[in-house]
DNA sequence: GTCCAGGCTTTCC
DNA sequence: GGAAAGCCTGGA
C-alpha cells in the first residue's frame, strides 16, 4: 500500500486507486454537466469512460472515489491531470460565491470539476454538438469510436471499449459511409474536413496549449464547423483555458434571465461574462450551464 | 467592416 | 411539430 500525502491517495491491491475523503468531486455533477460525452452510468451508480486510450471506472464508496483499473503510475501520469486534481475547487467556489446567482448555481452542482480532455476529441465532439441534442451527440461519438477507433484491452469485461480515433484514423473515412453510420447529418463534412486539416499538419493543435485564449480562438475558428461557441468549448475542455466562456442557448438564457434582463445577442453575453467572471469565466459557465439546463431556467 | 435571417440533417421530447 | 452545447452563407 502506498499513500501520497498530497491527494490522500491509496493504491489498493493492484490496478485500484482510492482517493480518500475527496472534496469537490461528485461523479454525477462531473460527468453529466455536459462537458464530456463518453461517461456511462452503470447499474451500481458508478461511471465508466474511455480517455487517453484507456477505459476507467469511477465508483464512490462513502466519501472515497475509487478508480479502476489504474496503476499508481497511470494515476500520476494521466488521471491526476484529467480530473484536474491539482486545482483547489474550494478556492474557486469561494470566490464565485460572492455572486448570489453563482452561489445558487454552485449549490446545484457543487461537485463539478472541469476535466482536461483530449484536444482532437474535443474538437470533433463539439463540432458535432452544433444545433444538436446531448443524447444524440453521445450516440454519434460512440459510433465514431466503434467504427474508427481501436479496441482497448482492459479488465473491465462488462462491454467492449474503443478509443476515440486519431486524426489519421479519421481523415480517410468515406463521407457517405461516415454519415450513414454516425447520423451526424450536415456536420459530417465539417468533421472529416477538420480531421484532414489536422492530420495533414495544416493546423497543429499542440501549440495552442501555449497560446492565450484569444490566440487559440482565432486559430481554431479557421477549422470548418468551429465558430465562437465551439472554439470556446474546445479551449476550455481540451486546452485548459479557464477564461473561455462558451455561450450556448442555455447560457444565453440564464444570463439574460438573471443578469442582463433583456433579449440580446451571444457576442454581448460573452463580453459580459468575461467582464464579471474574469479568469474564472469557464468555471462560472459550467456551473450556470448545468443549473440552467437541469432546471429549465429561462426556457420560453 | 458588422449584423442578421435562413438553411442545414436527424433525433428527441 | 418544435427544438436541439451553432455554423455558414449571402445580403443589407
Amino acid at each position: 500500500m502506498i499513500i501520497i500525502e498530497k491527494y490522500r491517495v491509496i493504491e489498493e491491491e493492484k490496478n485500484k486507486i482510492r482517493l480518500k475523503d475527496i472534496a469537490n468531486f461528485h461523479p454525477k455533477d462531473i460527468f453529466e454537466c455536459g462537458q464530456a460525452f463518453r461517461w456511462y452510468k452503470e447499474d451500481d451508480e458508478s461511471y465508466t469512460t474511455v480517455a487517453y486510450g484507456r477505459a476507467l471506472n469511477v465508483k464512490m464508496e462513502g466519501s472515497d472515489a475509487v478508480l479502476y483499473p489504474s496503476t499508481l503510475e497511470e494515476f500520476n501520469d494521466i488521471w491526476v491531470h484529467y480530473f484536474d486534481l491539482e486545482r483547489d475547487y474550494s478556492l474557486i467556489k469561494e470566490e464565485l460565491r460572492n455572486d448570489p446567482i453563482l452561489e445558487e448555481a454552485i449549490d446545484f452542482g457543487p461537485g463539478i470539476r472541469i476535466l482536461n480532455q483530449e484536444p482532437f476529441e474535443m474538437t470533433i465532439s463539439f463540432i458535432i454538438s452544433a444545433n444538436n441534442q446531448i443524447p444524440r451527440i453521445r450516440k454519434s461519438i460512440e459510433t465514431i469510436a466503434l467504427n474508427y477507433g481501436r479496441k482497448i484491452d482492459n479488465p473491465l469485461k462488462n462491454r467492449e471499449y474503443y478509443s476515440f480515433p486519431s486524426p489519421d484514423e479519421l481523415k480517410d473515412a468515406d463521407l457517405e459511409e461516415f454519415n450513414s453510420l454516425t447520423k451526424v447529418g450536415f456536420r459530417g463534412q465539417r468533421v472529416l474536413a477538420t480531421s484532414r486539416i489536422i492530420a495533414d499538419g495544416d493546423l497543429k493543435l499542440d501549440p495552442i496549449f501555449k497560446m492565450t485564449r484569444d490566440e487559440g480562438k482565432i486559430e481554431l475558428m479557421t477549422l470548418p464547423g468551429v465558430g465562437p461557441k465551439v472554439s470556446d468549448c474546445i479551449l476550455l475542455f481540451g486546452f485548459n483555458k479557464d477564461e473561455a466562456f462558451p455561450v450556448d442557448v442555455w447560457v444565453k438564457r440564464v444570463m439574460e434571465h438573471f443578469y442582463l434582463k433583456e433579449d440580446t445577442n451571444v457576442k454581448h453575453i460573452g463580453q459580459h461574462g468575461a467582464r464579471i467572471f474574469g479568469n474564472l469565466a469557464g468555471f462560472a459557465q459550467q456551473y450556470l450551464f448545468y443549473y440552467a439546463r437541469e432546471t429549465g431556467i429561462g426556457r420560453k
